[in-house]
DNA sequence: CAATTAGGTTGCGAATCACTACTTAATAAA
DNA sequence: TTTATTAAGTAGTGATTCGCAACCTAATTG
């Protein structure tokens, strides 16, 4: 049998792929869920999700060789490792809440806890959706796909050929 | 072995699960992408994807089974069915943008096509972000969590005590 | 110094994945 | 009207991964 392919290759033009190539995997989603809600630790996520430990150690090794989680050993107890997101793991936060928030409405029905909330009302954050570069929120039928070379940068209409 | 079990069980308050249960395996969103990019019929997303068959068929009919896919075949060759995206599915799509952003930014570096643009300018749209109900662009510091029954809704701060 | 804790690793059977070949029904070509 | 081709799968086979339980090692606690 071939190696399974890394997905990659499959449209070099979209990176779909190669976010899946880091999160793609069973638990990846759900052990980031947990990072978010204040897991740090191996036996944490252990208990919380109640994955195997070999699976965990896998995807927490690869999460880590991935950029998206930490691994930093404790000074005060050096028999505990502590799993902090980074600044690349963090911002899969929409895509987690997207996901969520889609599961919520199609799916379970029942709302989540806990809530992410802005911290300055603590009312919850609105629904992830698609905006205009100006912030108008588009619906379905307001997209259209168009390929790169063929969007004219803003500030330039009018004053250049289209690029291709 | 124990039958894998499903993950909504792992933490009944969370849909995060539910929704990793229909989309979680290592073909569903690019499938899902291939939808929204045009592709309707069995053979335009193998040859589109170079999946294998029978891994194909198995996910089409489990994108029907969760009503994120239709399928209908079509009435003037018998022979053909289509494969269409159902409301369900389509609310994905901020899904699948923010990956594919955060994939753009944190992995392949290079911009995707096609790209989703406004059909009013024909400009690319916003980053997916995290935003509060009345619209501000909310930050990581912005941000806490909070349980569901301390969340006080809107209009009726002072006119009712915190439920639980 | 014995027991416990944290974070793994190993072995094994079950399930899934990927590749190729085959099937079946409907349409198109000769 | 036979024959070929196309669309959408299914079947067989081996490699890979998953899930469970048991084990291991180093550091800390009693």
């Amino acid at each position: 049998m071939k190696l399974r392919e890394p997905l990659e290759q499959i449209a070099a033009e979209c990176s779909l792929p190669a976010a899946l190539e880091a999160m793609g995997e069973r638990w990846s989603f759900l052990i980031l869920r947990g990072a978010f809600n204040g897991l740090h630790h191996f036996e944490e996520f252990q208990a919380a999700l109640g994955i195997a430990r070999n699976i965990l150690a896998n995807r927490l090794g690869r999460l880590v060789q991935h950029g998206i989680l930490a691994r930093r050993p404790l000074p005060d107890d050096r028999r505990k490792i502590e799993y902090l997101l980074t600044e690349k793991g963090s911002e899969l936060l929409p895509t987690i809440l997207a996901l969520r928030q889609w599961g919520e409405k199609w799916e379970s029905g029942t709302p989540s806890t806990p809530v992410l909330v802005d911290g300055r009302d603590h009312q919850p954050i609105a629904k992830i959706a698609i905006h205009a570069h100006d912030g108008r929120e588009l619906s379905k039928h307001d997209l259209m796909w168009m390929h790169a070379d063929e969007v004219i940068p803003l500030g330039e209409l009018g004053t250049r050929q289209i690029a291709a």
